[in-house]
DNA sequence: GCCAACGTTGGC
DNA sequence: GCCAACGTTGGC
């Protein structure tokens, strides 16, 4: 089993949305760059644990625990002519985006982005690396293990 | 709003 | 294939 990061705008779909979906379940739609899509297309697994990372938000962060709940298909907004992630490049027949869908496991205090970097055990975790842009980024056992630490201590 | 970092595009 | 210009991400 694997871990993952997965980054979502509040704004779009916050942990809040994604807990008051059916079966507490989203499709991640939007994913736009091919690292992250391949992630999610040759790599994960159901099952595999997510954590719902906050971003672009005035509190940036963890805010869930979640898991892997489908095998990758094709993101729907890529054929949709109104969606912002419409892709004229996209068919059917030969789709361009996957996405899995995710389903919230719970919802936790937010672990900030600022308490992440005060722990030196996640300093090299790679959502902390200077730069770093990617939406979906794979997470080390130890770093999720960390943070389930931080999780219990603080009840 | 600023800006560092980095991915993508397109001319050559 | 190179690389400059441009666009996007995302924290601050």
């Amino acid at each position: 089993m694997n871990y993952w990061l997965m980054k979502s705008e509040p704004d779009e779909v916050s942990i809040d949305d994604a807990l008051a979906a059916p079966k507490k379940t989203v499709p991640w739609t939007g994913v736009r760059n091919y690292q992250a899509r391949n992630f999610m297309r040759d790599q994960m697994r159901v099952g595999d644990g997510v954590l719902f990372y906050h971003s672009s938000c005035p509190e940036p962060g963890i805010a869930g625990i979640a898991k892997v709940a489908s095998t990758p298909y094709p993101d729907p907004t890529q054929f949709d002519r109104k969606s912002k992630y419409y892709d004229a490049k996209a068919t059917k027949e030969e789709p361009r985006w996957m996405l899995v869908d995710v389903q919230i496991v719970k919802k936790i205090p937010l672990v900030s982005l600022a308490q992440m970097r005060e722990r030196p055990e996640l300093e090299d975790m790679l959502v902390l690396k200077r730069g770093n842009r990617l939406s979906i980024t794979p997470v080390e056992p130890r770093h999720w293990k960390a943070i389930e630490k931080l999780l219990s201590r603080s009840g």
